[in-house]
DNA sequence: ATACATGCAAATGGTTTGCAATACG
DNA sequence: CGTATTGCAAACCATTTGCATGTAT
């Protein structure tokens, strides 16, 4: 049985003597609607059409939180966009990135995983987490 | 016959109405002494022991063309340190960065390689480039 | 009631830009 | 000589922080 984001970062608020208010539920409610990545600016502004106040820094905060709960991760492209993804399971993937459309694949290969695990026990290197990122095109774009 | 940094940054230059300075060499100069990576602030702090009033906007710009030239390339880590690195060759190679000491090594496989390419191949994706960061802990730091 | 969270505005840090002075070709 | 380049300071942009106010428990 699965639990879902709600509960899973509700439990970590309160394991941290922080609260679940209701920006952070906004938040979250987002992420669950995002299919993938998003960025920062679109989701503020997604925000904003239901509550004009909403913050910058209160955004920034609460993703801050969700990447210290492992929830959410940030992924930094080459040129230095920033996109950020919810971690729906343990296991690792890649993207894709079109340097065309700016669409985001994510693929998932076992043996890219199993090879860089060997490799890298092979020279002695700890590996915890990796980031593969490869520019191109796409099919639709091509 | 290989032609150095020097004369390949020289010859971008000239092709593109733009001037090889004494600054510029400098850089030049500094990257031919630096093994692989390196941070731009460094970087600076090594260029403003010979020149004292050499400039972080001089450095950001020649860079910049460096970069243009595809003499050097960008590096930023998932934590968003960003560095630098010459293209030596024409060969994809990607790093290992130790959480530790932060040192970044540099391999080259040539299965990750051939793997990558017939992925996407595969599914329709032109590939171009690719950067591939896979974080750790490092021999010595282990 | 006592924290913790929020919104705002100001601070920060890395990078870029406008401009007047300077140097290259 | 004319044009590109430099150094400086100011501008920028994304992100963070201090603070007074608001809100949850």
């Amino acid at each position: 049985m699965k639990k879902n984001l709600h509960d899973l970062f509700e439990h970590y608020l309160t394991q941290n003597q922080s609260r679940y208010t209701s920006q952070k539920k906004m938040v979250v409610t987002e992420i669950l609607k995002t299919r993938r990545h998003f960025e920062l600016e679109d989701f503020l502004s997604r925000l904003r059409q239901k509550n004009k106040t909403y913050s910058r820094a209160t955004i920034y905060r609460t993703i801050k939180q969700l990447m210290d709960a492992n929830l959410v991760q940030k992924i930094t492209t080459l040129d230095g966009k920033v996109f950020y993804e919810p971690c729906r399971d343990q296991k690792q993937h890649d993207h894709l990135i079109c340097k065309k459309c700016g669409k985001i694949i994510e693929i998932q290969d076992d043996v890219i995983e199993k090879h860089l695990l060997d490799y890298c026990a092979k020279i002695g290197f700890k590996s915890e987490y990796r980031s593969l990122h490869v520019y191109g095109i796409c099919k639709q774009c091509l």
